[in-house]
Parts: C-alpha cells; sequence; structure tokens
DNA sequence: TTGCAATACATTGAACTTCGAGGTATGGTG
DNA sequence: CACCATACCTCGAAGTTCAATGTATTGCAA
C-alpha cells in the first residue's frame, strides 16, 4: 500500500526497489531475480522466492509491472517488465531511499550537533 | 529477538540501531532521544515514542543499556547509557549497516555487471 | 533407469517491527 | 485555572519479511 506515513514505514520496501531496479534494466523472471540479487549484492543480500513472488504480484495488480509467459528450453517462464507507473514509482523509491539513508548516515556519523 | 536469518531481517532495528548511536555519546532519556533524532535528521526521520521506549526497554533486559533515575526541575526522567555489551552490538550493528546499504547502492547504482 | 539436484512457479503461518492513538502525571505560563 | 510541554508508558492494528513447504519439469549422474 506504498505506505502513507510520516517515515516510509521506514525500511521496508527495499526488496520492491531491488526488484524494480533491476526489472528497469531488463525484463526477467522471478527466480531469475532471486539469483541476481544474490549474486550481484556478493551473497550481502539475499530475498527468498516467499519475498519476490508476492513483491512481483502485488506490483503487477498495482500497474507497475507487466509480465508475459514465454517457455525456453521447456522451462515455462514469467517475465516482467516496468510499466511507465513502475519507472515513477522507481524514481519515488529511489529518492526516498538516498534522502533517508542520507538522514542515517549524518545521525550515525555526525558526532555532537550533525547537519551544519 | 535481535533476527538471527540471512539478512538481519533486512532493514529492521534501525532505530536500534540510531538510539544506540546517540546513547553512545551521551546518556539521554526517552523523550530526547525521539527529539533528538528528530531534530538531527532535520524532520527527515521521525520515530515515535510508541517505537522508542519499547526499544529501550528491550535493549535494557538485554543487557546493552543501564538505566538511572534521576530528577530534573521536578521532572523524573529515566536516563540510559549503554554498556560494554551494548557497544558490541553497535558496532555490529553499524558494520552490519554500512555493508547492506553498501550492497544496496551497488545494485542501484551499478548498471548491466555491477560488482566490478 | 532410477534418483537427485537445479529450475521455476507458488502459498502459508509465524514472527517481528513499526505505527498511531491513547492513557497517566507534573511543571510552567498566560 | 486552563493549557501546553514535558515525561513516562501500553495497546491493537498493519504491514513486511522469513522459513518451510508444495508442485512440476529438466538434465545429469550413478
Amino acid at each position: 500500500m506504498v505506505s502513507r506515513g510520516s517515515n516510509p514505514n521506514f525500511m521496508n520496501g527495499v526488496p520492491e526497489l531491488l526488484i524494480l531496479r533491476l526489472l528497469d534494466e531488463r525484463e526477467m523472471y522471478g527466480y531469475e531475480i532471486v539469483q541476481a540479487i544474490r549474486d550481484r549484492s556478493r551473497e550481502a543480500i539475499a530475498v527468498g522466492e516467499g519475498v519476490v513472488y508476492p513483491v512481483l504480484h502485488a506490483l503487477e495488480s498495482d500497474g507497475a509491472l507487466k509480465s508475459r509467459r514465454k517457455t525456453v528450453q521447456g522451462r515455462s517462464r514469467i517475465y516482467y517488465s516496468v510499466t511507465r507507473a513502475g519507472s515513477r514509482r522507481l524514481a519515488d523509491l529511489a529518492a526516498d531511499w538516498t534522502s533517508l539513508t542520507a538522514a542515517i548516515h549524518t545521525l550515525i556519523a555526525g558526532g555532537k550537533h550533525a547537519i551544519p
């Protein structure tokens, strides 16, 4: 529900951000996304399938993603790609993420009266 | 429960990190922490009292914080400070936070095959 | 050819945080 | 004397994420 609180329910929705970012680059299917996140983050991040699939479904029903079935080497895959609405969503999430982490970094790193 | 999963339940525990960081600088009381976070982050982050107090209690019962009552200008305050165990916890959380955000940044910013 | 690992989809219940609203009580100010 | 700021606290609801599990197919190895 995109959460409309003071904070965007804090750091939640990171998987959503990562997924949108990957799909913004090229179309991918669920299982591929799970591994792409693990691989590209050198194992630092690992979102399970139990996280990825529900997010994909939610994003699609929100109109941020569109999907198409495709059979490759006898394997049926569902490829997802970002819609225009999804691009906006990605931009928003990325901006939120950037400012939030900046604020947190200031708080963590900044001695005495941070924020000059 | 500190969550012992693959990821540290992802981005959860940011309030805990911020609180430990503030208390590592000097002893503070709950109400003060709430405002310190708001002020130092230029309103970007706002953890309510409903978040701060339970975290303080949990950290204390985990032995990461110790408290002492103090009455200042007729007002009863509970000042918290970091124990040795709390310092270790802070160091761990900060390290986790740093590597996680670094990984996410790489994923977000990195084009094609991130991680050279 | 039988069995097991990897691929590929999906759902479920539990656990945890966080949020927001509320509740109590005291001190200073208009 | 009322009201706001201070200062503590708890509760229920909401939302994510996790781990486990389930199905089915492909390819490889024993």
